[in-house]
RNA sequence: GGCGACGUGGCCGAGUGGUUAGGCGCGGGUCUGCAAAACCCGUCACACCGGUUCGAUUCCGGUCGUCGCCU
């Protein structure tokens, strides 16, 4: 089973409480809590949280490396298809979250061409696209410059073109919302408490140690770490570009736009049951629990 | 009180006598290896009142307001 939904809706500490009913483990669907050091902004369950049920797919990666989707797979994966208990899927990152339940299976990748091709003009990788498949536009947002270099890259090391990988059985399936796995699951929608709780978490992250733990990890954090929400604004701030207010205000503005963009990614799949954010978790947990059957 | 400058959409900020700058924010969306990323779509303003003009956000006069200098 699952429960997914934006950040701050509380999933978090639903998903421990489900877990702990049903002696299963928790397994994260989320694209920043894999690095380790980076607790309080990324709001990783704490230390009872852990110590109660088993967390996995958190702290599995250096926040110096880039943790993709596709290692993201191979990994969670592995731990569903070993694992001796149930396992409740939680978290917010949509790509993640189907990369664990669906049959998305990474073209390859490789590092030397991938850099070459970003330092290649858009325009030729796109006319290097069309050139072997005019329909490619179709299938890849031509204006989308990693989504282009990403085409190109899977074209010259598979011969593969946009238009045949999508006439695949696999996304089909895809398309579908056909899971690979069995599952059930629930969104919690947190509505118009949204901005509040945003609001109040980050006020306890900023009294918690926010930026120091930026701080500490400033040497060592690498393109995608530094890129997570709370990260990039406070190293913004610790190289002097803006003031602490501003800092906070600038990480409130973009949680909650994250949330509405994860949201977005939730919304269009057909398999999630969404349930109110509501004020008491007892409550919560019933009503989860429920929603799940 | 006098002189001068200015008054553009939620904010910043160009500009023009007649085909709606742009950025941010906000709203919506896309999604198969950076995904808390990247990208796409939407958001049609010119302080107020008169005047000139075929036509004024743009020119003229006045009103109000802001800022600066002077007294």
């Amino acid at each position: 089973m699952a429960i997914v939904g934006p950040t701050a809706s509380g999933k978090t500490a639903v998903a421990v409480d489900v877990a702990k009913r049903l002696g299963a483990d928790v397994i994260s669907v989320d694209s920043m809590q894999v690095y380790r050091g980076m607790d309080v902004g990324t709001a990783k369950p704490n230390l009872i949280q852990r110590r109660d049920v088993v967390h996995h797919m958190i702290d599995v990666a250096d926040p110096k490396d880039e943790f993709s989707v596709a290692e993201f797979r191979r990994q969670a994966r592995g731990i569903m298809d070993s694992s001796e208990v149930p396992l409740v899927i939680s978290g917010g990152s949509g790509l993640h979250f189907r990369a664990l339940v669906d049959p998305m299976s990474f073209a390859p990748t490789d590092e030397a061409l991938k850099s070459m091709l970003e330092g290649t003009e858009k325009a030729a990788l796109v006319a290097e696209i069309v050139a072997a498949d005019a329909a490619a536009g179709n299938h890849v947002d031509l204006a989308n410059t990693r989504r282009v270099v990403r085409a190109v890259e899977i074209f010259r090391l598979t011969g593969e073109t946009p238009s045949q990988r999508a006439r695949s059985a696999e996304a089909e399936d895809i398309r579908r919302y056909k899971s690979e796995i069995e599952f059930t699951a629930v969104g919690i929608d947190p509505g118009d408490q949204l901005g509040m709780r945003v609001d109040q978490r980050l006020n306890e992250m900023r009294h918690g140690g926010l930026i120091e733990e930026v701080k500490a990890l400033q040497a060592r954090i690498g393109r995608t770490a530094a890129s997570a929400v709370g990260y990039r604004e406070i190293l913004d701030h610790l190289a002097g570009m803006i003031d602490v207010d501003e800092t906070f205000q600038a990480i409130s503005r973009n949680t909650k736009r994250l949330a509405k963009k994860q949201r977005t990614w939730f919304q269009r799949d057909p398999r999630i049951r969404w349930i109110p954010w509501l004020n008491h978790s007892d409550e919560r947990v019933k009503r989860t629990l429920e929603a799940l059957k």
